[in-house]
DNA sequence: GCCAAGGTTATCAAATTGTTAACTAAAAAT
DNA sequence: ATTTTTAGTTAACAATTTGATAACCTTGGC
């Protein structure tokens, strides 16, 4: 899977800000670009559609809470996370900069550190979670175990649902040799007693099903995925 | 659709605290529970599954880093969201709980008002899907959530409330299945317990209504839209 | 040939879903 | 206020699909 960096862009006007906190970003593996003034966030934003913006209240030629009214105004950025920093600490900008959109609101002083945590914070909970199911794709064969859909050569095989599990584990590793007991646990549950044949049966089911030799057989030891 | 209240559990030994925050939460029209300790904490968590969890981190008998740890060892808290509230104001502080997998961390003395905004902020922000009401459109079918509308090949059919709502989360990520468990508590909410036919009956009169195959049995698993 | 391991098939039981009708509660109409 | 309509739910049963097993077949090694 395509891992691109997360892009964050800081607009601030005191270049020191800029400096420390994109040492930082860039040391959490962020990709980092800055603005100056809030003409130049909204410029760098178009050119870039940043993962998440970082805006200083107080900057000239537009402030921070135009500029993320802009941004919110704006599809392209519907899902891109802004951050507000300020050294106003007032409750109305706080209450204000939220109500425009913000995702959070950050007093300075703030430690580069905090800010870069509380930022991870906010992508660990936007982001689809990882334990959500993944699509394997092996040539012209694809698995997709959120729609419990095989698709080979661009035809849609229906398998049940345990030819499915058992299918969506061997091919999640492909090469690996599943023993039989692994098998029974990962696809039927630990509790469950079933018969020396049922594998059997099913890895059967599967291949007549799909058709190809997908599934190969490891004498004496299990079964594994090959294609 | 499912529009039960969005449940917020406040956990802090200080009823001071638990009354003006609750006061302010209620407000805003959020359903509060409350605890005054990190073990009551963890089990009102258990009886009703708050959507945001607001822990002090001093409390007596679990502090809230060890609640906010427990909780998010628990994949059944996977999506409530954990505010933490502290008088310590340090910078490991504030990255620990954020790495424990604290969504805020927010320091005292904090104005209510402040709190329920951040905390909106984020429902906000997690919640995109659940607010937008966009209309679907696949080929000649046309869903429209905010007339409850469903056009078929230009003829309106008229369905029910949660056949309406049944159909819309479906079609709303065509191909995906959806667990009953998923629907269940998508359309009929956490709390409602309903027979096991219940969705089956809907999703025929779905079927008999709009007179095409649109929602495909996935035998074991659940319903998908595909059209 | 004999044995062990796996393959194949048919069959039956269990699990799951489909269908219909009836009941209840709420909303609308009279 | 009463009746009528509608939506939602449930129960009972039918239909279907899936899963498991037994029985038998095939293959390869010794």
């Amino acid at each position: 899977m395509e891992t691109n960096p997360i892009k964050i862009l800081i607009a601030d006007d005191e270049p020191d800000i800029i400096e420390i906190i994109s040492y930082h970003l860039l040391k959490a593996g962020f990709e980092v670009f800055s603005a100056k003034d809030g003409s130049e966030a909204i410029e760098k934003a178009q050119i870039h559609t940043p993962d998440c913006i970082i805006l200083d209240i107080m900057m000239p030629k537009r402030n921070g809470f135009e500029v993320c009214e802009y941004l919110r105004s704006n599809k392209q950025f519907d899902k891109t996370l802004i951050v507000l920093l300020t050294a106003l600490n007032d409750e109305e900008s706080h209450i204000k900069g939220l109500e425009l959109g913000g995702d959070d609101f950050v007093n300075k002083p703030i430690s580069p550190k905090v800010l870069v945590s509380r930022i991870s914070a906010l992508f660990r909970r936007i982001q689809p979670s990882a334990t959500d199911n993944k699509v394997i794709q092996v040539r012209d064969l694809t698995i997709d175990p959120s729609q419990y859909k095989t698709i080979l050569n661009g035809v849609t095989h229906v398998l049940a649902k345990k030819e499915f599990e058992l299918l969506f584990l061997l091919a999640a590793q492909p090469g690996r040799v599943f023993l039989r007991n692994e098998i029974l646990s990962q696809v039927w549950g630990n509790d469950v007693i079933v018969g020396d044949r049922t594998i059997d049966v099913h890895v059967r089911k599967i291949r007549v099903k799909l058709g190809i030799e997908c599934i190969t057989t490891v004498k004496g030891v299990g079964y594994k995925f090959d294609y």
